[in-house]
Parts: structure tokens; C-alpha cells; sequence
DNA sequence: CAGTATCCTTCCAGATACTG
DNA sequence: CAGTATCTGGAAGGATACTG
């Protein structure tokens, strides 16, 4: 007999919304996945505090409703989570929360966590498409974590790995720097003065992206 | 002495913002106040189930955290919150959360709760920018509620009462009714032929609101 | 590695009573 | 009207041990 889960009963899309994914935890599992498929220790690791039974216990939920699916990968046994169409569609959603929290995090405490994969979803949320100018990539290295930013057409993709070519810019820099430039505490010359961040590439091309990621004019 | 809210203790915007609107009940009130100011008795009445403690709590913390305030009518003795400027940032994210909800919400169960004032933020969550041709008004009569759209310049706005003169269309119909034809679970076309939607204004007006919404290809 | 099972603590719903 | 204060059972969350 399987319980009921507490819903608020609301015929409204927001409560929809939070019936599904408001619990604790679930939208930070779902930050998880929206970076790429994840084996359950990898996400063990990058929710710390989270305990291993309601993990568990939130990824079968969100299989039985249709936001995650379990892939097996084949020859190997890992299992891996990945999100559905439906769990994709939460993107928006979740870049629009972390855009709005970037604007109110402050200065990091000593005893906060920071993982380089949450960089690349900073960065999806920082991003202002208007300003997508010239076609090129970017390639981000943020302590191991590699990826990079393609604009192309006016449009803007963050994705897993190397850039394709030869990058019009790469960034080097550190989890904790990263975010705390999103966040407007600190700004990319200062953490540059103080070699937190590494820049090479061109001029313009730092300034496109400056400009890209909101962090100028 | 006061105890420590539970928080994820990451480094990162999303989980900055759980730990902020994150706790059950927080976002629904914010929803509340996102269609304008309330008296805390209007919140305990449309937020169905919630605890009059929890309420109170619930409001005092975002007071404390700088999301709402609390504004003392001159004159009448009558206390409203309204969101921040800084709460009112958060409407984006709101309306992302409420368009995903839409896209998964089923028909309502009997005990569902609805409320006129929520149909606002699903035509909010509805509007696809890009269709804004027309500029006119339209105007729509969900139960006791009144509130319209504007198209100005490409740009469209909801906001409480009539329209300002006559406008293009004017909509009549119920709560639920408005939010499953938002949900898609019920097309215009059927609610008009069983009567539960009315609509006064020219055919063209109803073309151009119905693609506004995105009711149609 | 990928989870169950267990136990304990904290939070929440709902009721009710009381205050300015 | 606009809250605050208190109490209770039950559900959710957290820590840890254990298993296929």
C-alpha cells in the first residue's frame, strides 16, 4: 500500500509544479541531470548533506512520474540517470531560479560546497542571448570540469568537453572564483589581478563574452 | 533563541534561492502576492490548508529576508503585504515554474481547490511575447475577477480591473474552466460550445488573443 | 557500486485558545 | 481583523549500518 505523497491540491500549474518537484532536494538532483546523465554515487557526491535513502527514494519518484529515466549502459554495468523530455523541459525553470539566486548569493561561507559542474549551469543562467554577436566558442576550465559555450546564428549552447576548434577565448579559474563573479562579488579584473582567473585569448573576444555573460555595459 | 533554517550550505544560485523560497508553502504565497497586495486573511483564504502559524511564519521570514513588506494603509487600519522589488524579481521564475505546471497538469480532481486570482499568473505563463501583434486590450471575467491584457508596442502586461476603454475582446468564464483550457486539457472551441466560455469581441480579436496565449498553431 | 533498512529528529497540518 | 501561542499525531528528512 503505497502511500500518498502531500500535494497541495491546487488546480494552478505552480502547484502542479511543486506537487512534482517541490520537495526537498528534488530540484537540486534535477540541476544534477540537467548537466548530463549521472550514475547515483556521482550524484551522492555532488548533493552533500543528501541522504542515501531519500536520494534513492527521489530518483524512483521521478521515474514512476516521467522526469528521469534509468539508462543501463551496455557492455558496461554502470546505470546511468538521465532526464526525459519532460524532465528537460524544466530547463527554463531552473535556469530562471538560479538567475535569481545568483543576484542574492553573497560571499561564500568557509563550510558552503561548490562543484565545478554547478559552473556550467551559472553560466547557462547568466547568459543574455541578446548579446550573442559573433559566431565562436569559449572553452571554460574550472578546476577539472571542462566545457565551453558555442554561439552560433544567435544562438547560445553550453556543452560537456573541448571546444570543437581552436576557442576564440579560454577561461581558466577555480569553482568557488566562478560563481562569485556570477554572483557580482567579485569582478573578472580583480580576480584576474589576483591570478584567480585566466584569460587567453583575444581582447575582443573576452569583451564579446563579458558582454555575453552579462558582466559588463 | 532562535534555531537555524534548514539550508543546503552550496555555493550556487539555485540553491541560494531554495534556501530562501524552497520551504514548502513559501512560493504559493508569493504567487498570492504577485497578482498584488494581500491581507493576511485574503492568503489564509487562498491558500487553502495552510496553518495560520505557518502563514505568519512564513511571512515574517520573507520580511526578515527582504522579499516582502509589509505596507500599513493610512487611514484605514488595514495591514497588506506586497512583494519587494527584490520579490518581485522572482516573477520570471514563477512563471516558468507555472508554465512547465500547465503542460503536466491533469483534468482537476473534485477536491481540487481553484481560485479566480490564479487564472492572472496562468495568462502570464501563457503569453508567448512574440505573438503580440495587435495593440489592444482584452479583458477577462473569470468568476468575480476582472482583469485584462494589454498589447503596447510589443510588449504585453496583465494587471486587475477593466480595460481601460472598450476592449478588442472581452472573456467570460470560470476558474476552472480557464486553467484547463491553459492546461490544454479542453479546447476554446469546446468550452464555447458547452457554454462554460463566452466571448464578446471580433473574430479577428479572438484569433490574435487565442495565438497570444498560444491556443492555436 | 547501487541501493535497503533502521532509527531518530525535525517539520508540518490542524485544532484551538488567546491578545491587541 | 490580524495575528500569536500551544499542542498533537503523523509525515518528511537525516545519519548510519547493512546487503546483493
Amino acid at each position: 500500500m503505497k502511500q500518498q505523497r502531500r500535494n497541495y491540491g491546487q488546480y494552478c500549474g505552480l502547484a502542479g509544479t511543486l506537487d512534482i518537484v517541490g520537495e526537498r532536494w528534488t530540484l537540486l538532483i534535477i540541476r544534477e541531470l540537467l548537466t548530463g546523465p549521472c550514475r547515483y554515487n556521482e550524484l551522492l557526491a555532488n548533493l552533500p548533506g543528501i541522504g542515501t535513502n531519500l536520494l534513492a527514494d527521489r530518483l524512483k519518484f521521478l521515474t514512476e512520474t516521467g522526469l528521469v529515466r534509468q539508462r543501463r549502459q551496455e557492455g558496461a554495468k554502470i546505470r546511468l540517470y538521465e532526464l526525459t523530455e519532460q524532465g528537460e523541459g524544466l530547463r527554463e525553470a531552473v535556469l530562471a531560479l538560479a538567475r535569481w539566486g545568483l543576484g542574492v548569493l553573497s560571499t561564500p561561507a568557509a563550510e558552503d560546497a561548490v562543484r565545478p559542474r554547478w559552473t556550467m549551469l551559472a553560466v547557462e543562467a547568466m547568459v543574455d542571448p541578446s548579446a550573442a554577436e559573433v559566431d565562436e566558442q569559449y572553452e571554460f576550465r574550472v578546476d577539472g570540469e571542462v566545457f565551453h559555450v558555442t554561439v552560433r546564428d544567435g544562438r547560445v549552447s553550453v556543452a560537456h568537453g573541448k571546444a570543437d576548434g581552436e576557442p576564440a577565448l579560454t577561461v581558466h579559474t577555480d569553482a568557488v572564483t566562478f560563481v562569485e563573479i556570477g554572483a557580482g562579488r567579485l569582478s573578472p579584473l580583480e580576480a584576474t589581478l589576483t591570478k584567480r582567473l585566466v584569460m587567453e585569448g583575444d581582447g575582443e573576444a573576452v569583451l564579446r563574452c563579458s558582454r555575453l555573460l552579462g558582466l559588463v555595459g
